[in-house]
DNA sequence: TTGTAAGCGTTATCAC
DNA sequence: GTGATAACGCTTACAA
């Protein structure tokens, strides 16, 4: 059997008190330093933490509960999330919630019952208040990439609406008129924002939207690749498209290639969030590009701040940049 | 605060011991059911699941160690462990050893001394006495992707030496002599399993090989960039290239747009693991490609029959198929 | 079947 | 500073 503070406390013949104390860093007397370290060492003592949590209450895990976990996305931001916590001993728990509500709250419920720290969401859904229902508001938790409505909660976003903005007003610049988007859920967070950042250039530029030329998907590649289809077989197709997702850009890239569209001469594109696919594809991609590692990093941070006891200005949204990249995918027309 | 054990038996009028052995699944009294059922739900009681663990020395945690987590090998494999386990109400840890072997011992002692139940470990390194010192033979764990020396634990691999087999063949077939490889250290057992393949196909058709086709990057996208790029310059280079890795694929086909060679008329290409790659570029890739959702299931599966005891026919090495997709991007020569 | 009580390995509150 | 000791919330003999 594992040596336990008992047994320490023996060899070193203090108390459990004092070899407590002491490993929590409390002041000891020299002597009892140096017998305790002896004890601990030649017993090869761990302290067990699951009987610290039962008497602080105190897990030092936390949870992250995301609707995909095999997307580059999640795994990107929970790669940051892992790094920075890693530093204060924290380890992290994954949940993927399979885009499912009902699945969200019970893995949420899972982790709270489990006594979790603290928990970052990246909420499923346009409501959230099975989120606040099942962790009240005495477990800490941040969201991240997406709002969620009737929830008070930090959070770490994206400022997508700039990002497309900027897209989209290049494409404008090239002079195009006819910009297809194939956006996400009319439900979900990013997807309006995103269709905003679009809605906007059009209206700062004074310029008509033609309601046919948004198609809303579901953000996934099926959905990419449908619509980007019937973009094509529209009798007057968009000359430029935006996708705003990855999984959609996928998809679209696929039906662009099996329609043999040429890029960029017949249809300008823009994707979103891979730089990777940039620099794959012939001609390269033009994209929106997120910063994930530091998602994962800031929403470590402000829940790290949070399960310290630290309430300042609650609740407190991030907001970082995203950035277009112009690669070779788009043209003046 | 939360309701205890001892609150549900207060309000059910029977003993902690009977409302215990009643959550433990063991025979009560209908009457006492009932009484206990009421007072849980009357007191919204949960059960702790640390002071269980601290009794019982389970967790129901298991922790996954991955070189990388922000890829799309190690993303899918946690999603399959995460969705196995989850039905039997585990939860998921997951550390980054960031493929250092000393940071990967380091986490492994973490999870360790965190009391975790089990542990699957995707190994850095080739050698792997480290595992075994920290983890000893009391904590079941399980290997994936790659065998590592000096360690005796249940594996799951991929039968990397036939997918490549088919591969190289196919090549060979269609007239290719001059095959060029890019493949990982020379440490590592996938890479040395893709390269057994392909010289068990230039053996068994009685082809001389050429060392200096095989070279050797270290699966990332800048060495399959570099490595590619180094063939190109050759005087004579290579009619076609396998690349054994997705990184080094990306990176591949980065050195091959840069230097204008048209797949598949002056080159052949075969890639790794991303079927989506396939799709995505034209003309469509060949690829070699892993049941990566599968790995994850079998060693979960694996982890949790040795977690409840199951010890038949220790160390089980399951071997899993990967496949051979033919694309557009090799052609006859 | 049920109740009682002794732990599991810590931390924290006392007195000293 | 230090030692003794009572929790933390549960499981599990043991006795009844």
């Amino acid at each position: 059997m594992a040596a336990t503070i008992k047994d320490v406390a023996a060899l070193a013949q203090v108390s459990v008190g004092t070899v407590s104390r002491y490993l929590n860093g409390y002041e000891v007397s020299e002597t009892n330093k140096r017998k305790i370290d002896e004890a601990i060492r030649r017993l090869d003592f761990k302290l067990n933490p699951v009987a610290r949590s039962l008497k602080t209450s105190k897990s030092m895990t936390v949870a992250v509960v995301v609707p995909a976990l095999a997307n580059i996305f999640s795994m990107s931001i929970i790669e940051g999330i892992e790094r920075h916590l890693d530093q204060y001993g924290y380890s992290v728990i994954v949940c993927d919630s399979q885009s499912d509500v009902q699945k969200e709250k019970s893995k949420l419920q899972f982790v709270k019952d489990k006594y979790v720290d603290g928990v970052v969401i990246m909420p499923t859904g346009s409501d959230g208040t099975h989120i606040t229902e099942v962790l009240g508001d005495e477990l800490p938790a941040v969201l991240m990439d997406r709002l969620v409505e009737d929830v008070k909660l930090d959070a770490v976003l994206v400022d997508n609406v700039n990002a497309v903005y900027q897209a989209v007003e290049r494409l404008i610049t090239l002079g195009h008129r006819r910009i297809g988007m194939i956006t996400g859920p009319k439900d979900i967070y990013t997807a309006k924002e995103r269709q905003e950042g679009y809605r906007r250039v059009f209206v700062d530029y004074n310029l008509p939207i033609d309601e046919n030329l948004i198609r809303y998907g579901d953000y996934t590649e099926d959905t990419g690749y449908k619509l980007m289809s019937e973009f094509m077989r529209l009798d007057c197709p968009p000359t430029a498209v935006f996708v705003a997702n990855y999984e959609m850009t996928i998809g679209a890239i696929m039906a662009v290639n099996e329609f043999g569209i040429q890029i960029p001469d017949q249809l300008s594109l823009i994707g979103f969030d891979q730089l990777e696919l940039s620099k794959l594809i012939k001609p390269s991609l033009s994209v929106v590009v997120q910063p994930m590692a530091e998602i994962g990093q800031k929403a470590a941070e402000m829940l790290y701040q949070r399960m310290r006891g630290n309430c300042d200005n609650f609740p407190q949204v991030i907001r970082l940049k995203a950035h277009f990249i112009e690669g070779q995918s788009i043209k003046r027309l």
